[in-house]
RNA sequence: GGUUCCGUAGCUCAGUUGGAUAGAGCAACAGCCUUCUAAGCUGUGGGUCGAGCGUUCGAACCGCUCCGGAAUCACCA
């Protein structure tokens, strides 16, 4: 039950039949700060204009009346404008009773809305990096969330997998690779494709230099250099389905493929249907088309088409080059079209960096003068970079963060924290393996989703290896700390309760409850904002809550089985709840740890 | 210069539609393992919410102006 639904209903029903109508917004109600005693507030500020009395005693007057006209307000103080009200143990033992009750609780009704989410969009040139890591979470955590608010999601993966860059790789492998695979190195085959990218920009440098001691400008060395123009060449090769060329780009993104998958399934992300641009970059070109017919894009003289958004405070935009060939925007056009008529969408979801702001900004201008009304039900769900200590991850001063190293750093320091703890003893190898590769992985996802999406963050190797404090591994070390004593529980043959008694609820209990009610209003929230970091704050306190719960009143010590049962009752829905919390941020939670 | 975003404790970050004395974690300091897992718990110190003006019973939150930072404004993707 919706408990802020249920007291206003009762407040409103009070306040009306006290001083007449009163708008419902004037009608303030909000969780009790911890610091006051009492569950729920209600805000008596704006109703002095139609009591016509001060804020105490208008409070004093709706306490009273609210607790004699409904069983479950069972007090209420007053301190200056507030209003604190106090629920019954009986109402909070039948809100837990409730939970205990709902398998799926936090799991929305069907909306029946078809979402698209499309997230991650790598090139093939080079392997995944901390920024990747950012993009991926983002996306899969908010396809997850999103399915809990009842939505149907088709989580989509765009790989950029033709152009320049492509053939960049390609040509430095033919030039310096001397038949080089994944095989023979033994190196992931997307880190194997991304040194040869370095391998051409080294050389690409080394003829500038050259050039430029020849007496060429930079400019001018940039665009002359052969190994550039090789590059060009190939790609024109690529366009015009060379076999040669076109056997190699398969081979190599090929092994791309295969370290990017591996990457995915470490990091624990899927997709329902992946997308290739060598397919799609043709598409949009009938948008443009239909675009010149409604007169809302223009041509130039050289025969490139484009739009004016200087009204709308933009600039002019290229749409089509002269020689007939489409530029980003042209297929993006195209794929938005094709997407929401094939899938049948409501809402398409872009997880992609914030640099592309103005980019998604022109995108969803353009297609809502074509008429396109859905154009509104496009989402560019926006991130900021994530920056080192030093300063901006740059891939060509080597200060990137590799996707594959982090992790592997992540689960080795899991490892050695769990040893020198003493975690470890007596489990198996697969079990260690598993737990430390949660763990690890709980602490990387956790420390980028509890940060608010929008904003730059900062990853400081150090301190996001601290498995201490508002971190993953605290929350999934409560979770375990909850299995471990329901193991104990019913080796001793306790029985968690079925049916609250609300009369035997303390305070600190009472407070659980009410956190637990507040989970599926979270998803909703966190749904409504695209905001995983929304869902990490709130198992963060849930957990937090607990663990000084679980000192005060231990369970195993307590003499009353009808007391231990309802705590062990409350401590399982915590646990359940805090693993549904974490599995909407696809971090996983131990049994022990 | 235009557009968009950010600015909260020494550091990293929360702060729901405007509400009470602005919160966590890390770092520092002081306690707590013979009792369900100490990756824990309890306590102390630490703030001009970038600055100013306005709106109102009330502003970290809304509006305006300024300061500082980021992204972007390509016949790149």
């Amino acid at each position: 039950m919706d408990i802020e639904k249920f007291l206003l209903d009762k407040v409103t029903a009070t306040v009306t039949s006290l001083y007449g109508e009163v708008a419902p917004e004037a009608i303030q109600l909000q969780k009790t700060r911890k610091e006051f005693e009492g569950d729920m507030t209600l805000v008596v500020f704006p109703l002095l204009r139609a009591s016509h009395k001060k804020p105490e005693q208008t409070a004093e007057e709706i306490g009273q009346a609210l607790v004699a006209s409904t069983p479950e307000i069972a007090g209420y103080n007053v301190i200056k404008g507030f209003l604190n009200l106090s629920l019954s143990g009986t109402f909070w033992g039948k809100q837990l009773s409730e939970i205990l009750a709902n398998p799926t609780f936090g799991q929305g009704a069907p909306t029946g809305r078809h979402i698209m989410v499309e997230y991650s969009s790598p090139n093939t040139n080079k392997p995944l990096h901390l920024g990747h890591i950012r993009n991926n979470l983002l996306g899969y955590s908010v396809s997850r969330i999103l399915e809990a608010d009842g939505n149907q999601v088709m989580k989509v993966n765009l790989v950029n997998d033709r152009g320049i860059h492509i053939c960049k790789s390609m040509l430095a492998w033919q030039l310096f690779g001397h038949g080089e695979t994944p095989a023979s190195s033994g190196l992931k085959g997307d880190h194997l494709v991304g040194n040869y990218y370095v391998a051409f920009d080294k050389a690409y440098k080394a003829q500038i230099k050259e050039l430029m001691a020849q007496g060429m400008d930079e400019e001018q060395a940039k665009k002359e250099a052969p190994i550039m123009k090789q590059a060009q060449e190939m790609l024109r090769k690529w366009e015009a389905k060379d076999p040669e060329v076109y056997q190699l780009w398969q081979t190599m993104n090929g092994w791309v493929y295969e370290g990017f998958d591996k990457t995915y399934r470490e990091l624990g992300v899927s997709f329902d249907k992946v997308y290739y641009e060598s397919q799609t970059y043709l598409l949009g070109k009938s948008i443009v088309q239909e675009g010149l017919d409604k007169g809302i894009f223009f041509r130039k003289e050289d025969g490139s088409v484009w739009i004016d958004l200087t009204a709308d405070g933009l600039d002019q935009k290229l749409l089509l080059r002269g020689d007939g060939t489409s530029v980003y925007m042209t297929q993006d056009l195209g794929t938005a079209y094709t997407r929401f008529k094939e899938e049948n969408l409501d809402d398409m979801i872009y997880v992609v960096g914030n640099e592309q702001n103005y980019h998604f900004q022109v995108l969803k201008l353009i297609l809502s003068k074509l008429g396109y009304t859905w154009a509104d039900h496009i989402t560019h769900l926006s991130y900021g970079m994530v920056e080192l200590p030093e300063g901006k991850m740059k891939s060509r001063e080597g200060t990137v963060v590799d996707a594959d190293d982090l992790i592997d750093a992540m689960v080795e320091t899991a490892r050695e924290m769990s040893q020198e703890l003493g975690k470890l003893d007596g489990l198996s190898q697969e079990e260690i393996h598993d737990i430390c590769h949660m763990v690890g992985l709980g602490a990387l996802k956790y420390f980028i989703l509890k940060v608010d999406p929008r904003k730059t963050m900062l990853f400081d190797p150090k301190e996001s290896i601290d498995f201490n404090g508002n971190t993953g591994p605290f929350i999934q070390y409560t979770h375990a700390r909850i299995k471990s004593v329901l193991r104990k529980a019913a080796e001793a043959g306790a029985v968690p309760a079925t049916q609250i008694d609300g009369t035997l609820l303390v305070p600190a209990e009472t407070a659980l409850i009410q956190m637990l009610t507040e989970y599926p209003a979270t998803v909703k929230a966190a749904a409504a904002n695209f905001s995983p970091a929304l869902i990490a704050n709130y198992v963060y306190e849930l957990a937090k809550s607990y663990n000084g719960y679980y000192h005060d009143f231990p369970i195993m010590r307590e003499s009353d089985p009808a007391k231990q049962a309802l705590r062990l009752a409350l401590s399982a829905t915590v646990a359940r709840i805090i693993a549904a919390g974490m599995a909407l941020l696809g971090i996983g939670v131990p049994e022990r740890m």
